[in-house]
DNA sequence: CAACATTTGTTGTCTATACATTTATTACGG
DNA sequence: CCGTAATAAATGTATAGACAACAAATGTTG
């Protein structure tokens, strides 16, 4: 079984409350951790991916690094550097805005258009496999996650 | 409403499932940054206020750097290091384990124990207030993430 | 018991998160 | 206009996660 109290060895919690915060912490690390794996023999990190999902989303109209910044998954990561990093490897292209020259231009590439498309798939693929619960049940948790923020 | 496509501007998701793990990411980041923001004033940060509880957890038996590894939420990190600045604060003492030479006898000082029951809780308050859910639904919800790792 | 494999922990390197600070540009109020 | 505030992005620094490589000690096997 799959159980959190086995998963960590801690037996007791001190309610359910505090006790899915740690399995929610767990969950999510599990996670990361195979999805890590996954990228990399693309070259790409989870967080990578996810700005060239943002960036692809924007169907050729280039975006700002502060606006790829609100849509992250982390809010508190660093925009800048990660596309800096998506740049030296040629999948997203950086250019100065001509309205106001404060702000950045990113865009996606060919290039980072084609290994997107490529992974994603695979991804998707992945997600689902990894994820052994039926449909309901995965509605379930969405919406139970969506109101736990609330 | 803290629905997943508002907070991260998605619209449309491939399937609940692929939606499910975006969700997931997101809450737990959500989640880890106002742990983080919690911590800070008291000098610690959440993988080391974990690593405390662990070895509180030991009721005094000395505990190896890799079984500490073991029971962390995060498997993947370094248990060395953060027993090392916890050590440097002064909240753990580490000697050479008698019987094996390899190993590491980690226990947790009076100090230690001081700081973790003081912010405890404080910790297990806030994360009950911080989850916008029913007993029940906080249930369901440890009960689905459980199984969604069988 | 010597040679080799395994285990345990430390260290090195790269990436990312969590801020605070800095620089450049634009907006605004007198 | 000019000076100041506000905004966007880049940069600095500390911590942590994801490995690979290494050193020391112990197990194992001929």
């Amino acid at each position: 079984m799959g159980k959190i109290e086995d998963a960590i060895q801690q037996k007791v919690f001190k309610d359910p409350y505090n006790k899915v915060v740690v399995n929610l912490l767990y969950t999510s690390s599990y996670l990361v951790t195979s999805q890590h794996a996954f990228f990399k023999p693309h070259g790409i990190s989870p967080e990578q991916y996810n700005v060239l999902r943002i960036l692809r989303g924007q169907n050729g109209v280039p975006t700002t690094v502060s606006s790829i910044q609100d849509r992250m998954l982390n809010k508190m990561s660093n925009a800048s550097r990660l596309i800096e990093k998506l740049k030296q490897k040629g999948l997203v292209k950086r250019e100065e805005c001509p309205n106001d020259r404060r702000q950045v231009d990113v865009m996606i590439t060919e290039d980072g258009l084609n290994l997107l498309n490529l992974v994603q798939q695979e991804v998707e693929r992945a997600n689902k496999q990894f994820i052994n619960l039926e449909l309901d049940e995965v509605n379930q948790l969405n919406d139970l996650l969506d109101k736990m923020r609330g």
